[in-house]
DNA sequence: GCATCGCCTATTGTTGACAATTTACAGTTC
DNA sequence: GAACTGTAAATTGTCAACAATAGGCGATGC
């Protein structure tokens, strides 16, 4: 009855969804860039599979809002306007103030849990500051915030919110450097941590939303105008 | 060619995007039961097509949530345990109580224009009332909320909702009847819409909170304990 | 000069065939 | 009778060829 999963689950999973997630990687890295055509028989050919299922692995990103498809022209990588910038963090923000009221309602071992992660997270972090590394910043600026939202153990919140981190690193990329500081966002998640430790529900809610707040501000200051989306 | 309806192809959209709202809507009115396996072959000439725009469709509920894909045995319709009907309310108390506040915070316009349309599907729920129309009444349900997290214009959020609203019509199906008094019901969005008419916010985020946990009470307390899903 | 028409190429959309895998079942052994 | 093994059927995974469409480009006409 109990399969040996342990050795193919690796390659268990559907090809598709293999497929999907290293494009979604290379998006958010900025291999394709926003508004470029995905060309079905390159990528295939450079992933070494055929176009069959490469079209089911776009799918799913176009399912996910990272890719847009026109009819007869082909797939798009998802170019990110002001109004786009500021929807993400508009879910984020409800998203997160959702998991934040799920944890301090969860029991404290899961509440541990999700903050020894965390700490090995900003320790990391910290360590690429000093290097000034503002991809691997970026990575595990969203690696935290996916973190603390798996914390939850709420598979769809989950779902949801990597897509947003996606889109959230494709933000990031396609501003360059728009990060604050370096120091003052490792405190800021610092500063997350804290309260959630210290089981402070109110004052976690307002710093997340301070958090994204800030966040959205400095994404959309430097930005020219671009709310007109074809 | 045996062209597949061409009322399908003038249609701008995608295929695969038309062929899997054509699924979902099948799947929530129960043509396809929880832990049914989709025949790929079967399905395709059902809808009159080949096996790979099928596929494409597939994938995109399966990104969803709605389907479960396993590599080499096919998908399988998705089969809802309480800890799913918790997990889905509570991802929809987060993207509701967001609704709220945008819409609170929106122009009186855009709060007038929701409104009116959340009158006329009230309107409906009641005639449906009458006659105790179960199936028409979850429609109706869950077309009032869509059209509630609409009215924010976030497409993120209203897409993030469409699949969530999916899931709770499989709950409601998949308990048959399950709902509470039905003349209850139409009453619950009747205050729901004064709350937003009224710009009461605080109320209304409390009734929103209350109507969803109600629901979930609804729903689980019938139902056999099946949180063992493999 | 400029707009329009028609061809042409590149790319996507679709299909059927083929390969690989799982599952069920019958036969065999202990 | 129970457990195991090997075969067979059904289904999914993959691929390459074919059809159809959109967009580019030059020719044509005014």
């Amino acid at each position: 009855m109990a399969a040996p999963e342990g050795l193919f689950v690796l390659e268990g999973r559907p090809t598709a969804q293999l497929i999907a997630d290293q494009l979604r990687e290379q998006i958010v890295q900025g291999t394709f860039r926003p508004g470029q055509q995905i060309n079905e028989s390159a990528v295939a050919a450079q992933l070494r599979t055929s176009r069959g299922p490469l079209r089911e692995a776009l799918q799913r990103l176009c399912q996910e809002g990272l890719l847009i498809s026109h009819r007869n022209r082909g797939v798009f990588v998802l170019e990110l306007s002001t109004a786009d910038i500021k929807e993400i963090y508009a879910v984020r923000e409800a998203v997160e103030l959702a998991a934040s009221n799920t944890l301090m309602d969860a029991g404290q071992d899961q509440i541990n849990d999700t903050c020894r992660v965390l700490k090995e997270i900003i320790g990391d972090m910290a360590k690429h500051v000093a290097v000034s590394d503002w991809q691997a910043i970026a990575r595990l600026d969203m690696q935290f915030h996916t973190t603390f939202v798996a914390g939850t153990g709420n598979t769809r919140l989950i779902r949801i919110y990597e897509t947003l981190a996606a889109e959230s690193r494709m933000c990031i990329l396609s501003l360059e450097v728009a990060y604050p500081r370096l120091d003052v966002l490792v405190q800021e998640h610092q500063n997350l941590l804290d309260l959630l430790e210290a089981g402070d529900r109110k004052g976690l809610q307002q710093a997340v939303k301070r958090h994204l707040q800030k966040a959205v501000e400095d994404l959309t200051v430097t930005r020219q105008d671009n709310e007109i989306t074809a």
